[in-house]
DNA sequence: ATATTTTTTGCGGGAACCCGCAATCGCGCG
DNA sequence: CGCGCGATTGCGGGTTCCCGCAAAAAATAT
């Protein structure tokens, strides 16, 4: 079994590594990549079976790479593996996930433990595991707070900066329905129910967005990216 | 001598005390704090005389707790250490820099030598020194492209959702004043000048913003808070 | 002190935004 | 089939935003 670990830190990437090492004998060979190009490069040419993702890098970031790398090859499992538990993660990889293939994320202030056991239940076993602290995101059930999916791409939109007759034209949706959906996204992310003096809702929106982490940096430069083809295409 | 070590990871923590060791052999007792309130702690009850601080932490920012430690002593030196380059930061940080203290701010890139000698030149010898790739964020020469503190201020407004109106009492201009601000605001951030269909302005200056890496999360936060003390002195 | 440039401020209008109201559409259920 | 409920759409109006224009004020140069 062939392995790769993308980290940019060298310390968690040592630790990474390490817990490899002591978990997976099945292992046969560990390669390692500490940037999104170089990611790239090295699955396109090793064809792993299993890679570890760190979210963060200094250059381009892990969902991206994660998407080429399954563009290429459906069936590779990726355990992503980040500092912070925003649901702008969570929502960004289960956009790209393929059928095929099994995910999981860890949190970097996981136990050992429970970075091993992820380790196994992913790479090896080939299951699907989510750190508990983001499972929340995902579960559709209620309704209330929780942005579904229209709702969220209205959010993206807004989000670059797009009027509402755009995002209409984007989302193929009315202007008044588009309208109808920036309500409930105030009304979700709490903007009416504060205290003191009327705010600009849009930017509002865009602030508590990313206060509650539904989006982030890398949210942003990937929508940002999505909207530029898009443009094009037009 | 004294050093508290504000730092929420326990690869790079160790990373940091192993250095100080070796470089500052003069140091006597190393403390060592992974949050904010611990930090805060500490350093009432320690009076350390020089920190080395991490900014990225999971409960509370290191910009936080820098400003309540040197409210508590304004002496004390500190060196910030960061995994990002963000302008955000350094003007967070400058805005709360006393005249009486030393700081620095280093990359956790930066190699170890580097690292030492900011240890060395700003905990022991109270110079201040900046990271190179930081450092071209403070120079106010040229005025273009770089904003000024006024629009700086103006724009931490903006991201809170304030309107017009709101910004002009805060700042104490006039309401066209405030959207001349805005004007120079946006052009700074580039926003006429990109193709494709107009924008919504006021989203898109934070969006930029952000990208840009003139805001981030915790400015946020930190923007948040304040705004919130100056509605209840009202 | 005077002239020139820059900044601030007011006014006004066009566009975008927010939202209440009501008609319409879609869809499952008795 | 007919009914009911929620989502979608159009319309209209009040508000905020963006910005050109020009006068007043302040800063700077001569």
């Amino acid at each position: 079994m062939k392995i790769l670990v993308v980290e940019d830190d060298q310390f968690h990437a040592r630790y990474v590594l390490d817990a490899i090492s002591e978990e997976l004998p099945e292992v046969t060979e560990i390669a390692h990549a500490i940037n999104r190009d170089e990611a790239e490069d090295e699955a396109r040419a090793g064809e792993f079976e299993a890679i570890v993702m760190d979210l963060q890098m200094e250059h381009g970031n892990g969902i991206d790479a994660a998407r080429a790398i399954w563009a290429h090859n459906p069936q590779t499992r990726i355990l992503f593996w980040s500092n912070y538990a925003d649901e702008a993660y969570l929502r960004g990889i289960s956009q790209i996930v393929p059928e095929a293939s099994a995910y999981g994320y860890v949190l970097k202030t996981a136990t050992r433990d429970r970075l091993k056991l992820a380790l196994r239940a992913v790479l090896f076993e080939g299951q699907i595991m989510i750190s508990r602290e983001l499972y929340q995101y995902q579960r559709q059930g209620q309704p209330s707070s929780a942005l579904d999916k229209s709702e969220y791409a209205v959010l993206l939109d807004l989000a670059l900066g797009l009027q509402d007759k755009m995002i209409a034209e984007r989302q193929n949706l009315s202007l008044r329905t588009v309208q109808n959906r920036l309500q409930s996204l105030y009304d979700k992310l709490g903007i009416d129910e504060e205290d003191g003096p009327a705010l600009n809702k849009r930017v509002r929106a865009l602030n508590c967005a990313i206060r509650k982490k539904a989006l982030n940096l890398q949210t942003l430069e990937s929508a940002e990216a999505e909207y530029q083809r898009w443009c094009e295409s037009q």
